[in-house]
DNA sequence: CAATAATTAGGACATATATCCTATTTTAAT
DNA sequence: ATTAAAATAGGATATATGTCCTAATTATTG
């Protein structure tokens, strides 16, 4: 088997990774791909043989990337608290590409979701695995039956501070409404034993 | 001036404005509409002579209508709140269609932005009249100088919620964080006389 | 009714793009 | 080194699409 072959294919997903964030999945071309990795658009053939298994391909690797990412804050941190700071963190930390291309799980399900494409089904999984993980630091910190919620709720106020800065071009805002979810986190744990959940 | 071009004109704008909502602009072809409307491309290209003008005027219809819209709410409610209310429940109303195509404002400026396309400051403007008005009833209801950033946090966790219905396919999520936002404005109505803003 | 303007239809055209195919070059295996 | 497999390049093809053009039809106006 072509050890060669494997590292230009994962080349070519990291090509295709940014250029459907930047751009959008249909808006890209193979051509695009192909000049941005800087091969012909047959030998760009040779290892995917359709745009849906170039978005597979993309899919999966961003669905690695999460879950590394999260095992990576589980071991790091041990404040539960610490590791959904750190997942918020990321707004700000992608600020300025947020701004001009918006969240890229988002953006891409509203995609595949506007084209009725089957793939969106896989395309979500980036989220629920951000819903379990969230729900498991939230257990841990006491919220019972709604942790699954308030992860929920987490996921949605992210991705309307990605959608909204995104539309308005907007980073301050990003900031601000980081600030505020943050706050609302931390009542929402001191709360946690108010109403028993 | 042609009477019946103008009717006309009126179609094909409501079509593409079904059509883009439905299928996104740049997958919705000049084809698409005609055939949609029941006329030939020559002819649709009479009444638009780019596919920008034809984005142009969608937005421009959208617009009209929102600003109607609130315009009639204003009218039609007294409460400030019970206005806001109305503005949340949109969501509920529409939970089909933002779960199968999102919210028709957000997926649009989602698409704009990925494709760079300079209309993006007009279609964001969707999103600016809802701010303001929204705006302009948080102050009636005693928030002072924190009521447009409650107002932007009210488009933030709808545009949330609609991303989210929409890549889960899930409308009992729409609804739990229906539940959720009008329980958070209550509170936020509620302790507006807290830190005195 | 005549003539001018508005409207409509449908074809022409250039371009882009996904996909396929074949020839050539490079790598790996015996 | 010779041979088989892997990898690469670039052209061919079919299709879609935005845009343009011209001829025909309909509506309007004097």
């Amino acid at each position: 088997m072509g050890n060669k072959g494997e590292a230009l294919r994962q080349r070519i997903v990291a090509s295709a990774d940014q250029l459907f964030y930047q751009q959008g999945y249909e808006n890209t071309s193979f051509s695009d791909i192909a000049e941005d990795v800087g091969i012909s658009r047959g030998n760009f053939y040779y290892h995917f043989k359709s745009k849906d298994e170039i978005l597979n391909a993309v899919i999966d690797t961003r669905l690695t990337d999460i879950v590394q990412m999260l095992d990576e804050w589980s071991k790091k941190y041990t404040d539960p608290k610490q590791r959904i700071f750190e997942f918020i963190d990321i707004l700000t930390n992608h600020q300025n590409n947020i701004k001009n291309h918006g969240c890229p799980l988002g953006s891409l399900c509203t995609e595949l979701a506007k084209q009725n494409h089957p793939m969106l089904r896989d395309a979500n999984k980036m989220f629920a695995v951000q819903r379990d993980w969230l729900t498991v630091q939230l257990k841990e910190l006491g919220l019972g039956k709604g942790a699954k919620q308030v992860a929920m709720h987490l996921l949605a106020h992210s991705q309307g501070i990605a959608t909204i800065t995104n539309a308005f071009e907007d980073q301050n805002f990003l900031r601000q409404e980081v600030r505020r979810l943050k706050q609302w986190l931390d009542e929402q744990i001191q709360g946690q034993n108010k109403s028993g959940n």
